[in-house]
DNA sequence: GCCGAACCGTAACGTACGGTACGGCGCTCG
DNA sequence: CGAGCGCCGTACCGTACGTTACGGTTCGGC
């Protein structure tokens, strides 16, 4: 997860140069919060406003490259559809809950969303857009597979898997993005977002695990 | 809505004149997004700046205000905590996540979630703590006791209340309250909330039912 | 060495907006 | 009926910031 491997849009139109001042952007965002001004962005990427606006067009331009490019760094590599047996359907599912949990809780996470809500909120969408398909819509991308797999080998039992994702996805998110969007202290320790992906999983197995499989809970 | 019931707090300090503007105010907040401005506010509700200073200090002032004037007209009444049998439990569950999805799914509740967002971000964190108390914890605060006597007459089965009343958050919320901040067209129907409302309990009561009762989906 | 392109640093401009001051108007009270 | 007061409407001020312009520097190519 988070690894940098070069990815097929991005790194090619971008120079490394222009990586470092979107990195900078983005520090700067997850700093500052939503307080992110061009001069600040040019003196902490020590270049010029001038090159900024050649590169972005505008602020809203900055804006959206610094999200795309975070975007760009996250992609994960797509399990392969080999869960057979419960074991690894389980060991997937919680690998995805915990993963989801890591991000909706980091810093960089939560200060992209804050951002984009706002920027949703003033007309034009495409921050709000851009979050959500790297966000929402990705994970049900990679999840969609693994439950496809594991109904098709007879341990998930429903029919629209669309429906299964966002019962997942509400078992694993719960409150929290919403209480730390809002400035809600809460502490997420390693072991308790593995803790609460295990209790995620089991609840979804509980309810859209096969009749022979066991019940977990 | 806008019944002049006497409510406990703002309904003292406020003058009917105040209430006005800050159903402008609201209003307001709801059409333009943040892009609320003291001067759009003044001539909506047709008095003064120099009033909109006097009242409330300055443009966090108002914003508060108009926030917490929000939360006090959308109190509802705490349910009794009579649910003695399964029927009245599921009927209780499921009003509570239909008024639940109404509400986060509302123009008014996506504005102000989104300013108590991006206020969040910026400093000082009174707004996102007025929402969340407002919304959230509010919604344990009246959906508790109804768990709780649910557990009593040994219709349902759990350690942590707390924890249990997440579940049926997550259950209830999914992803619907993140997507219609980041500006997702979703649109709800009363059919698709009732609907929905009546799922998320029938999950609730297959994980945290009494083994006796009937397992739902 | 010279040229042009790219870029840095900074100054400058225009606008939006939070906050303040002031004149006028209607209302209440003595 | 005059005084005072609360409030409306508006002009005004200061600042922050997006955006542009410009002088100076570095660097690759001839």
């Amino acid at each position: 997860m988070l690894q940098a491997h070069a990815d097929t849009n991005n790194s090619e139109t971008l120079t490394e140069r222009q990586q470092a001042v979107l990195d900078a952007a983005l520090r700067l965002l997850v700093e500052d919060g939503d307080h992110l001004t061009m001069t600040a962005v040019a003196r902490r990427a020590s270049c010029s406003k001038e090159t900024l606006y050649k590169w972005f067009g505008d602020r809203d331009g900055l804006l959206t490259a610094t999200v795309q490019w975070q975007a760009s760094k996250v992609r994960v590599a797509s399990v392969d559809g080999k869960g057979l047996d419960l074991a690894s359907l389980t060991a997937s599912l919680e690998r995805f809950a915990c993963d989801w949990l890591k991000v909706i809780s980091s810093d960089t996470s939560i200060a992209l969303n804050r951002v984009a809500v706002g920027h949703a909120g003033s007309g034009k969408d495409n921050l709000g857009a851009v979050v959500l398909e790297n966000g929402r819509f990705a994970l049900a991308k990679w999840l969609k597979p693994v439950l496809e797999a594991g109904r098709h080998a007879g341990l998930l039992e429903f029919t629209d898997a669309e429906m299964a994702f966002r019962t997942f996805f509400g078992l694993v998110g719960r409150d929290v993005q919403i209480r730390l969007l809002l400035g809600d202290r809460l502490e997420l320790t390693e072991a308790a977002i593995g803790g609460d992906a295990i209790r995620a999983t089991q609840q979804f197995l509980a309810l859209f695990g096969a009749k022979t499989g066991p019940r977990g809970l």
